[in-house]
RNA sequence: GCCCAUGUGGCGAAAUUGGUAAACGUUGCGGUCUCAGAAGCCGUUGGAGUUAUUUCCUUGAGAGUUCGAGUCUCUCCGUGGGCACCA
């Protein structure tokens, strides 16, 4: 802490009167008190299940940084405090929890200086964080905290990372399936182009038949599926910031450097662990219409998601470029203006282009070389710095206009994204800003296709006006010609419709220590999940946190780092179905045997049982059971299928082992009731072993075989087998090799994505969260945080709630229906004046006589921009550290400084710790004044100044119950007319602010109430019991002793909210403000029950009006009733 | 460049469907209590002119709609934020 001196010193005079005055608001006290009664009764615990309504409030949960928290922070968690405060005194289970964001890089760096463990730091930080909001009087149910970097919480985000590898998008369904589906969809079709559409991915693969598939190697299936699967390992471009040797998301990168740091960031390819989240991108954008966020921040998620609805279309390769290989290939563009489709002069190309290198000509050669070389190194900075410069190079190709057969140059140039669309525009200068610069510059033609503009000097991009020299389009308004140009487009097969979207997806890996290992190993260079029953896949410790000597991440250095999968081949090798894609007949049978195993030493009765029910089972295969074997060998259903199998002296005639499933096919007699008795008790032994018995009859086989087929296989596909314990410690199971694990861990916003699930069934070891507890809880009903989570946090929290809903484990679609963005608490930065060369300090006003340096100085010691002088001399500064001997100049006596809003930070000397205004003025005066700041959503400075208003406004209120000697003087008479207006008024005010969320409103009217009630003096029990519940969201503490000294016995927290008596809202007479011509002239009293026309009536005969009026007769009167009286003359 | 938000006293702000602009608090000023006060209490505090009364002006600028505009519409300016060679 440097060199700050204790602040108490400064402001001692607060609590310095409280011994005077036995009865004086003692909040330090009280609030001590309160605080102890609270954990000690568990006040805050919330169950699961409730008569009441339910009602989950959130706050975005903080990182634990080691600088503890300043009076920004608890900004938005003293609202969400009093929202669920209200909420309970309303009537409502309240489900309000904290937890934290623990893992990340600050906590890494620290132990990269250090060598300290990031763990140990995280704890420590953490400790610091809870106690300092426990003296702020949080209503959080401790017992419900998560910490994303506790193993028992991450387990689950690691569980979740497979779920989202094991599965692929099906754009027809639109939503996430197993991989197993897709794996089917293989086996039974191959693979064609048509299904990248389908799955909504761009693949380089090529077609291959169902045949081809079943033989390739299991490296080759893998690298197939790697292209469908929601999480995947893909080369791919990414943001790399050498300075922190990590990569970062594209939401971390700013203005081409870092986030966190502002180090520089380049562009590299390089394999990458990514999230499909583009996949979601029309559900992102589309569910946001439903969402009651603000306008910016949906805008915020809109921009980033960037949906722009266009048409490919591709263009035929000209000579003088031809080859076989040329002629078959096309370049395919995007553009969302087919309507300028004649105003197409070139066509360029992105550097990174696949078809440069093919299509350029000879002599152009060397010069593209060149450009492309030069391109790849500019970084991305240097490309956003100098986006003005244009660069391109013709390749010497041509493209032909499919509408003209013109021969249009092809040329590739940087101001082209290979990213983005196709990586190629066709160029209409004319009416692009972006080509119109490129064409100027190499002195390209322009051609104009839209009346509308002038193209002399910029071009014309505005949608508006009508085609012209565009054949078939001429005339048309430009809405209409984009329809009819699809159409043409459309009609000669040369493209379609189409919508691209900017997202792109998240990188996933980060190579770094202090996140959640991702669960993947290597197995002869393919990656395979772990064993769900093996998460979580605990951290390893490691000698320094720093990256190996080759460049491989921290992880790489633990010893130990592999994994030897357990040997139970058939249960989750692949997919949440238990499809295995690598099974072989050997393992098949130890799992078989492993299966039984239990059976044959443990249960023998039943295995006996089993012998008994099988006579007379070996018998000739009938026809049916040929004609059904041709369908559901080599594995045609997608599983295989053995036949004659024996389960000890049981011959099935078909069983799928991994699926555990016997298929029977019976002759016409097993209708007959002895043998279908029989049937029975083998099927129930059968059952009893873990098989499931299907069974069909011969003539349904022969007669319709496709029917039978389709039973097993929805049968085989729907069925879900776990394994059970037997199983995992089953004897003779073969020793597994192990494999090396992936090194890189997950990036920060992994285990936030889902942690308000989490809340609702934190110690849940078997799932996530239990069905029953999400199918209370559902959605947030109100959530709140910060607006720079706009593109980050809150499009990967939706993102992973619709996949979950997807997959079957949430019910809901979007995590929060109600978002508020609290607005940031700036820092009020205090300057002084140190004249230059001297030590001497000159206050504010008489600055410019000296030659002076400005510096800050600690706010903590400026009082309403007085410095003090004592305290200033006696702290120990770097910046003023000969400040005790210093000379100071003042103005009337005082030493003022001068301020300015800043960002809160240390290095500012203007941060505010809640811990220190605690200890001056109390939590509650705390929660009030954050409240009473200005509405939550707006950004403002921090000025303790203003602290005072509040503080008195509690002590005020304290003395309704207190007279200055210390005597109660709490009353039981009844209240008058004028008390329980003044108390029904207010409280229906504060109710209305509360459900807008306009606190500042609230702690002023609460003022309103007290200032009136002082003057009506006012100690009724009835009146101040309603006012005590109502304040107690706002100050619990206070709220708590004032009800316990009113004689009641439970909690406040307990308590309702008072009823408002509608009777007392209404006044018998209104105080109409009468407007002459607009003006206000003066105001009349009427009673309320008077009709507009005698309101007027009564005003026009006044005495006030008729001088206004000076005999006139007026032109029009309105009256608008309760309100305003206006007359027009 | 495009998109979103926003502009009201010295300061933080209020005015919820168009209806008395500046509530509530703070600062400043004056007073009271006091050995003392940075506590408490009382008064005053948008500007200008008049002065026991009262008038005029004022919500970034300009226009418009309306009996009436801080609020609605248009144009412009300032501030904050988001996106940005995204075709």
């Amino acid at each position: 802490m440097d060199g700050i001196p204790p602040t108490s010193l400064v402001h001692f005079y607060v609590n310095s009167l409280t011994d005077k005055n036995p009865m004086e608001y003692k909040f330090t006290e009280i609030e001590k008190k309160w605080q102890k009664v609270w954990k000690d009764q568990h006040t805050y615990g919330v169950e699961n299940h409730s008569d009441r309504p339910k009602y989950y409030v959130l706050d975005m949960f903080p990182y634990p940084s080691g600088a503890g928290l300043h009076v920004g922070h608890p900004l938005g968690y003293i609202a969400s405090d009093i929202v669920a405060r209200y909420k309970r005194l309303a009537g409502f289970n309240v489900l309000h929890p904290m937890g934290f964001d623990s893992f990340g890089l600050p906590a890494e760096q620290y132990a990269i200086q250090t060598g300290q463990h990031p763990e140990k730091t995280t704890k420590e930080n953490i400790a610091r964080y809870i106690d300092q909001m426990n003296k702020i009087g949080f209503s959080f149910d401790w017992e419900r905290e998560v910490r994303t970097s506790d193993p028992s919480y991450y387990k689950w985000t690691q569980w979740i990372f497979l779920q989202i590898f094991k599965s692929w998008y099906n754009n027809k369904t639109k939503k996430a399936e197993s991989i197993d589906t897709l794996i089917a969809i293989f086996e039974k079709d191959g693979f064609s182009t048509s299904l990248e559409q389908t799955a909504g991915v761009e693949t380089e693969l090529k077609n291959f038949s169902a045949e081809q598939w079943k033989n390739f190697s299991e490296k080759e299936k893998s690298d197939v599926l790697m292209n469908f699967r929601l999480a995947y390992l893909g080369e791919a471009w990414v943001n790399w910031c050498p300075a922190m040797g990590t990569v970062l998301a594209n939401d971390e990168v700013k203005d081409g450097v870092s986030e966190r740091g502002g180090y520089p960031v380049e562009r590299k390819r390089m394999p990458q662990w990514s999230m499909r989240i583009t996949s979601y991108a029309d559900r992102l954008l589309n569910d946001l219409n439903d969402l009651d966020w603000t306008e910016s921040m949906k805008e915020a998620q809109r921009n980033w998601i960037g949906r722009s609805q266009g048409t490919s279309l591709s263009f035929k390769i000209s000579p003088p470029v031809s080859s076989s290989e040329v002629e078959k290939r096309v370049i395919e563009v995007f553009t969302t203006r087919p309507d300028t489709i004649f105003g197409v002069t070139f066509v360029t190309l992105a550097p990174e282009h696949e078809l440069v290198s093919l299509i350029t000509t000879a002599e152009n050669k060397s010069a593209v070389d060149a450009y492309v070389t030069a391109a790849k190194s500019r970084s991305e900075r240097e490309r956003m710095a100098d986006v003005k410069k244009i660069t391109g190079q013709f390749t010497g190709a041509f493209v032909i206009h499919p509408f003209t057969n013109e021969k249009i140059p092809v040329w590739i140039g940087d101001y082209v994204l290979a990213g983005y669309g196709t990586g190629a525009v066709m160029a209409v200068p004319a009416h692009d800003s972006r080509d119109y610069a490129f064409a100027k510059h190499f002195q390209l033609p322009i051609k104009e296709v839209v009346s509308g503009g002038n193209i002399e000097n910029e071009s014309y991009d505005a949608k508006e006006g009508k085609c012209i020299n565009s054949d078939f389009l001429n005339g048309l308004e430009v809405k209409v010609a984009v329809k009819k140009a699809i159409a043409e487009i459309e009609k000669l097969g040369i493209g379609k419709g189409k919508i691209n979207y900017r997202l792109r997806d998240a990188a996933f890996g980060r190579q770094r220590y202090w996140g959640e290992p991702i669960p993947i190993y290597y197995k002869d260079g393919i990656p395979v999940a772990v064993d769900e029953s093996d998460l979580p896949l605990v951290l390893p410790q490691v000698d320094k946190f720093l990256p190996t000597e080759s460049g491989e991440p921290p992880l790489a250095r633990a010893k130990d780092w592999v994994y030897q999968p357990q040997p139970r081949p058939f249960s989750e090798v692949e997919g949440r179905n238990g499809y295995a894609i690598d099974e072989d007949e050997a393992t098949e049978d130890v799992f078989f045997a492993e299966m039984l195993y239990p059976y044959q030493t443990a249960n023998k009765e039943l295995w006996a049982k089993l012998k008994n029910l099988s006579r007379d089972n070996r018998k000739t295969p009938t026809e049916a059971e040929n004609i059904l074997w041709q369908e559901l060998r080599n594995k045609k259903t997608g599983f295989k299928i053995r036949r004659q199998h024996a389960i000890d002296v049981f011959i099935a005639d078909f069983i799928c082992i991994r699926k555990k499933v016997v298929i029977e096919v019976d002759g016409e007699y097993h209708n007959d009731p002895e043998q279908k008795a029989y049937d029975e008790q083998r099927t129930f032994v059968l059952n009893e072993l873990g098989f499931d018995v299907i069974r069909f009859f011969n003539n349904e086989v022969i007669n319709n075989t496709a029917n039978v087929v389709e039973q097993i296989k929805k049968y085989l596909v729907g069925k879900n087998i776990s394994v059970s314990a037997p199983l995992g410690q089953a004897a003779g199971g073969a020793e597994t090799e192990k494999y090396p694990l992936e090194t890189t861990t997950m990036p920060g916003w992994a285990g936030s994505s889902w942690y308000y699930l989490r809340y609702m069934d934190p110690k849940n070891e078997k799932e996530l969260v239990s069905k029953e507890a999400v199918n209370y809880w559902k959605s947030v009903d109100l959530y709140i945080g910060g607006t720079e989570h706009a593109t980050g946090h809150l499009l990967y929290v939706r993102f992973w709630t619709k996949f979950l809903h997807d997959i079957g484990v949430i019910p809901i679609n979007e995590p929060a229906q109600k978002l508020i963005n609290q607005g940031m608490i700036q820092g009020r930065s205090n300057f002084v004046y140190r004249v230059k060369g001297e030590n001497k300090y000159v206050s504010s006003g008489l600055k410019d006589k000296y030659d002076t340096t400005r510096l800050h100085v600690d706010v903590n010691i400026v009082v309403n921009d007085e410095l003090n002088i004592p305290v200033f001399k006696a702290a120990k500064n770097s910046a003023h550290e000969n400040a005790i001997d210093a000379e100071f100049l003042l103005e009337n006596g005082k030493y003022i400084c001068d301020s300015e809003v800043e960002k809160m930070s240390k290095s500012k000397f203007n941060v505010v710790s809640p811990d220190d205004i605690c200890d001056q003025y109390g939590a509650d005066t705390l929660r009030l004044y954050e409240m009473f700041l200005g509405p939550l959503e707006q950004h403002k400075p921090w000025n303790t100044n203003g602290i005072t208003g509040v503080h008195g406004f509690l002590k005020r209120f304290w003395r309704l119950f207190f007279d200055e000697s210390g005597n109660s003087r709490v009353s039981k008479d009844s209240p008058t007319e004028a008390e329980l207006k003044c108390v029904n008024r207010s409280l229906k005010k504060i109710k209305e602010d509360i459900d807008r969320y306009s606190f500042n409103t609230c702690v002023s009217q609460f003022m309103i109430a007290v200032n009136e009630l002082t003057d009506l003096k006012c100690y009724k029990q009835e009146i101040l019991s309603s006012m005590v519940i109502a304040l107690s969201p706002f100050a619990p503490h206070i709220s708590e002793e004032l009800w316990e000294i009113l004689g009641n016995k439970e909690s406040v927290t307990k308590a309702t909210f008072p009823i408002i008596n509608e009777k007392y809202l209404t006044d018998d007479d209104f105080s109409y403000p009468v407007q002459i011509n607009g003006k206000l002239r003066f105001n009349f009293l009427a009673p309320v029950k008077f009709t507009p026309a005698e309101v007027e009536q009564a005003i026009l005969a006044s005495e006030e009006a008729q001088k206004y009026l000076e005999g006139k007769t007026p032109k029009k009167v309105i009256v608008v009733p309760k309100r305003i009286v206006n007359i027009v003359v």
